[in-house]
RNA sequence: GGCUGGAUGGCAGAGUGGUCAUGCAGCGGACUGCAACUCCGUUAACGCCGGUUCGAUUCCGACUCCAGCCUCCA
């Protein structure tokens, strides 16, 4: 790949694009807040997984060797709120949906992280840093075995998500029976009662509070200081913000050196979520749209712009990609020599390299399908060498790695028999041999009746699936 | 109320101080039995008001509107 990549991130802490600077050379650490698994993921997990898949992905593509771990949240309230309810183990419950990620995972074309960390296999790096934090007295025990962190202790509080103390105190919920010194102090330990979900410690038996695993998680597999953070941007305050205070307090120095936040998926203009019954799981939203055309509306905006769910925009990415995918049809990319450097590859960089712009990278996917279309005649050579840059350019973003055919004659959308397609396509060809444009038409109208579209060319004809 | 981000052509969505975004849709042409695909050409935009400038959609300021966070949330 380029040698001297400088690669501009959108730096959340410092509010601007930072030049990359791996802290160790050639290598990136990054972390991202996984998913808590109490529920089928949506598709706003969808796109974070997305969004963050393409970073390491492209990071890679440009010669970083990367160690991407993202977490999974395996004990929480939510979770053994939903046990409860169901009636069953709470391991139970997150064993379902933790391989329900994976398959959602898996259909998005969203690679594994390199390490996968679940809470509940860190309990002893939780307490640890818990016990640190008290030490150095920034976190305190409750008389009922609760450990809180003190937010006053840490004057740098606030400083991502731009929050100032006082202002937190104004408007911070004071509860009734509060073991709290502060109400601004969060949970690290929560004391639980015999029978209930919990582990032994110095303050007795219970579980971790919400924000801790991830600093015990990240500086567990990544060290006390890494390169880059990222999740949701719904996670900035207070998760992120909390896990800055327990990691720096608890180190004594620096965190993460860049703060990535993806922006939110909406319906209808308004953010996804349940109160608001426009939930989407992404298993529910790939019953009806390819799971490539999903991912190919996740990538089409830049990473940190809201994304507008809608059937419409689903069939505009629909077709978009067919064009894209029709540009590769018939074309053999097989053992053909890859065009380095040239000006798509460079103008895609370029794009990649400014803020993980696909939007500015998918223009060059474009340019290049025209560029191949233009050739597919007269230089099929130039044009194999171009189609298998759009492929290998496209397996950064995750998409355009199916055969064409398959792309443009599968579809989940409309379940047709190819054996009798190719019938009728045969049929037809054989009443345009014989110039019977009427029984000819008259089976394209009974093809376009199954969605299909059929497409004549010199060499015979084809067809796909009308999305 | 505080803090962030946004307002671009019919739709989606990048970007830039003065010459093209791109995709879909539209229009004209080529190709086609007719289509589709494709190619060529083409229409069309930068919330509002000021300021800086030879020139602003792009920089600065005010305003309006929208969204997110401030409580569990990717």
């Amino acid at each position: 790949m380029l040698k001297n990549a400088e690669i501009k991130i959108y730096n959340t802490f410092t509010q601007r694009k930072e030049v990359l600077q791996p802290i160790e050379p050639g290598r990136i650490r990054i972390y991202v807040c996984g998913i808590t698994t109490y529920d089928y993921s949506h598709l706003g997990h969808g796109r974070m997984l997305v969004a963050f898949d393409v970073v390491v992905r492209y990071l890679r593509a440009r010669g970083f060797e990367v160690t991407y771990v993202r977490n999974i949240t395996d004990i929480d309230d939510k979770i053994l709120n939903r046990a409860r309810e169901n009636g069953e183990l709470f391991s139970d419950l997150t064993a379902r949906f933790i391989d329900a990620m994976h398959e959602d995972e898996q259909a998005l074309a969203i690679l594994p992280p390199d390490i996968e960390p679940r809470a509940t296999e860190h309990i002893s790096e939780i307490i640890a840093m818990i016990e640190k934090l008290i030490e150095n007295e920034n976190a305190y025990r409750a008389g009922n075995g609760d450990v809180y962190f003190e937010v006053e202790s840490f004057p740098a509080y606030g400083k991502l998500s731009r929050k100032n103390l006082e202002d937190l105190l104004a408007g911070a919920r004071v509860e009734v029976g509060e073991l709290k010194r502060d109400p601004r102090d969060f949970a690290l330990w929560k004391a639980a009662a015999d029978g209930e979900v919990g582990w032994d410690s110095p303050w007795g038996y219970g579980r971790p509070g919400w924000h801790i695993e991830c600093s015990a998680m990240s500086t567990n597999c990544l060290g006390e200081h890494f390169d880059i953070h990222g999740g949701g941007s719904d996670l900035m305050f207070p998760h992120h913000e909390n896990e800055i205070a327990q990691s720096e307090a608890a180190s004594g120095h620096k965190f993460a050196n860049i703060w990535m936040h993806n922006g939110p998926l909406r319906v209808d203009d308004e953010k996804m979520s349940k109160s608001l019954g426009n939930f989407f799981t992404v298993r529910e939203v790939l019953k009806n749209y390819d799971a490539e055309v999903v991912r190919y509306l996740l990538v089409a905006s830049h990473y940190r712009s809201p994304i507008n769910y809608s059937e419409h925009n689903l069939k505009q990415a629909a077709a978009s990609l067919e064009r894209l995918y029709s540009a590769l049809k018939d074309i053999d990319t097989s053992g053909v020599k890859s065009l380095v450097n040239g000006r798509f590859e460079k103008a895609f960089y370029a794009a990649m390299d400014d803020d993980f712009n696909t939007a500015e990278g998918i223009k060059v996917l474009f340019d290049l399908a025209r560029e191949i279309n233009r050739r597919k005649s007269d230089d099929p050579e130039q044009a194999s060498q171009l189609a298998e840059l759009l492929v290998r350019l496209g397996d950064i973003l995750g998409i355009l790695q199916a055969p064409p055919e398959q792309f443009l004659q599968g579809s989940v959308q409309a379940d047709v028999d190819p054996e009798y397609i190719e019938s009728l396509i045969k049929q037809r060809q054989q009443a345009r041999a014989d110039k019977d444009w009427g029984r000819a038409d008259a089976i394209r109208d009974e093809l376009t009746r199954l969605n299909v579209v059929v497409e004549d060319s010199p060499e015979g004809s084809t067809w796909r699936i009308e999305r």
